[in-house]
DNA sequence: AACATTGGCAACCGCAAGCGG
DNA sequence: GCCGCTTGCGGTTGCCAATGT
């Protein structure tokens, strides 16, 4: 037996809502409130399934919802939980009062995303991705690496170009504009080459990575002064002494040049601070790592190998995690 | 100006959990 | 414990406006 539809599909209008059909719900819930969704849409006189009304009123027409961007502080929030439950968006939606779990999510999917990964960072796993490219040197047997690499160049030329040639392009661009008897065009000729020049740089920067493991001590991943992949940074800013954090200062003005619009790091010539360094690799049965590990929950203060990431107030939870 | 591509968002789909009989 | 139903959730798709070529 098959499970029976939520609405009878032949007689059920899909698609965009019409400012009637929204008028229809909202009045019709303000009345009888949103008890069995099947219902609704009969009652109201809708010719809608009963979970699409669900949905237009959860995401859209509730009255407590706030829509329009995202601020600073919402978008710390966001990335924050992220990187502790994931593609949990109703727990991190339950942080953010008035957004819901859809918004959560596109914004992710279409800005948070891009900023991370613009500044660095791998969204999947919050960590830089120069670390994990030291974390790939340093765990795989050499060829494995160089496989790797050329699949991953393959696979993300575009993006990796686009990421790292951006800052460098820009500035020959004014230097260009600058320079007399420089034009745009030859600026443009050169693009290609500039291309095929960046690959090359990445490759050797993986291929010296691969021959001196030295540089990338596992217990020392941040700590990579090393040349590895300094040579095709065009723009590195260094991070705090203090030790990589999402923070307030690091969220803010897109546009004065914050890390929210820089490269964060692409290369080894990033720092970090000390304590980061001074981790060790050990996994406990949670998955989360142990003391010394990547992730120590200490309370409500979250710790990885890269020195405090979160420090939680307790009720910074505004919802707890369950 | 016309067409193609991209970005942002709303809505849909299907699965799983929760709940009551 | 099983069954049927409702609701919640996360992934995906589709539409449309903005932007680029």
């Amino acid at each position: 037996m098959g499970r029976i539809p939520c609405c009878e599909k032949d007689n059920v209008k899909r698609g965009q809502w019409t400012p009637e059909e929204d008028n229809k719900l909202s009045s019709y819930i303000a009345k009888h409130g949103t008890r069995n969704w099947r219902l609704i849409p009969k009652n109201a006189g809708l010719q809608r399934c009963g979970k699409s009304c669900r949905l237009r009123w959860t995401n859209y027409l509730r009255p407590d919802l706030k829509h329009g961007q995202f601020s600073d502080a919402e978008e710390q929030t966001i990335v924050k939980f992220h990187s502790i439950v994931g593609n949990r968006w109703s727990i991190i939606a339950a942080q953010l009062p008035g957004r819901t779990d859809n918004d959560v999510k596109n914004h992710w999917n279409t800005k948070l995303k891009k900023k991370l990964s613009s500044m660095g960072i791998d969204p999947v796993t919050h960590k830089p991705i120069s670390h994990l490219i030291a974390e790939i040197t340093t765990t795989l047997a050499p060829p494995q690496v160089a496989h790797l690499a050329e699949a991953a160049l393959g696979c993300f030329k575009d993006e990796m170009l686009h990421l790292l040639t951006k800052k460098r392009i820009d500035f020959q661009l004014q230097q260009s504009n600058a320079a007399p008897g420089n034009t745009q065009s030859n600026y443009i000729n050169s693009k290609q080459e500039e291309k095929d020049d960046t690959i090359e740089k990445i490759k050797l920067g993986l291929s010296r990575a691969i021959q001196e493991p030295d540089i990338l001590p596992p217990n020392k991943l941040w700590d990579s002064h090393g040349p590895t992949f300094s040579n095709f940074t065009g723009t590195c800013t260094t991070f705090p002494a203090s030790g990589f954090q999402y923070g307030p200062s690091s969220f803010s003005n897109e546009e004065d040049g914050s890390p929210w619009n820089q490269s964060m790091c692409t290369g080894s010539t990033c720092t970090a601070g000390d304590q980061q360094g001074q981790l060790q690799d050990k996994h406990d049965e949670n998955g989360l790592e142990s003391e010394g590990g990547k992730e120590i929950r200490n309370g409500s203060i979250i710790f990885n190998s890269d020195g405090v990431l979160w420090d939680l107030p307790s009720d910074d939870l505004m919802n707890p995690i369950v």
